[in-house]
DNA sequence: AGGTCAATGAAAAACATTCTCATTATTATT
DNA sequence: AATAATAATGAGAATGTTTTTCATTGACCT
């Protein structure tokens, strides 16, 4: 067990590590940790360090960009290209979703529609293309947004 | 008209830059050139930039960012961002499409699909959003890079 | 043609992200 | 518990893309 964690700390997310092959380390077990706790589930590697400094970790930014990298590798993570440039992560859960994406102030709501995946499949197969990915992005202005 | 084109070139491209309220310029004209005859249509701000070294124009850069940059702004062109990080753009025709991209080759197919756009609609709607834009991204290996 | 103001080129800056490398920490092994 | 082998880290430099700055040039209205 690395230092600086507590043993209440070190359950669930050790072995999340260890399942995918990476050695538990503080960086590792502080970053899975932001990213299960955080209110927003779609947060940048900035986002991620800022939290990190918050609470007095010495966490470089480029550790937390290795990290992340390693996470989504892994299956950890998700990484997405929302429009702005910079990428956004979430803790994948497994569960193909596509997002909604406020302009305005950043909301994110995400959804998943059967008839789309199913015509998405089809659309590949019919142009001839093995899909690897996919991603649906809307952008819009959302009800709070709408209001003001 | 600017020095350095063609009354042949002058036509079209210089109403559809007043239309959008920017000044014909040559830039701006070799730009659209560009982008108009290259074979791929989807390009980003360093492939305009070598296509017009290639011509042996002198414009810079910074200058092609800016413009493609006015472009979107004023509905020439549509930016996007493929997986990878770097933007790259098309003509915008006004016809909206999606698009599916080779992970191997770079190859891109676009597509429209009825049943998509309704359904993305019909979703915004209920999420209560306004929506302004939407991009469905496919990725996969092309018919030709799966026999390799 | 001339004046006004926007557009440009070049270089610097900004920004997100990756790499390098010396140092440190984790893990498997005593 | 101590150790050796090896992978992970932090700091900062480097990269690649995009934006900004500012002095100069050019387009366009009269």
């Amino acid at each position: 067990m690395p230092d600086g964690i507590t043993s209440r700390e070190y359950g669930l997310e050790s072995s999340e590590l260890r399942k995918a092959g990476l050695k538990v380390t503080l960086p590792r077990m502080k970053i899975l940790d932001i990213l299960e706790a955080s209110s927003s589930r779609h947060q940048s590697a900035e986002d991620v360090y800022k939290a990190l400094l918050e609470e007095g970790e010495d966490i470089g930014l480029a550790t937390v960009y290795r990290v992340l990298t390693q996470f989504e590798s892994a299956g950890i993570v998700k990484r997405h290209h929302f429009e702005g440039g910079h990428s956004v992560f979430e803790l994948d859960e497994g569960s193909h979703h596509d997002h909604i994406v406020c302009v305005k102030c950043g909301r994110v709501d995400e959804f998943v529609d059967e008839t789309i995946e199913q015509r998405q499949k089809a659309i590949a197969d019919e142009l001839g293309y093995e899909m690897t990915d996919h991603c649906l992005y809307m952008y819009g202005i959302c009800r709070n947004c709408q209001s003001v």
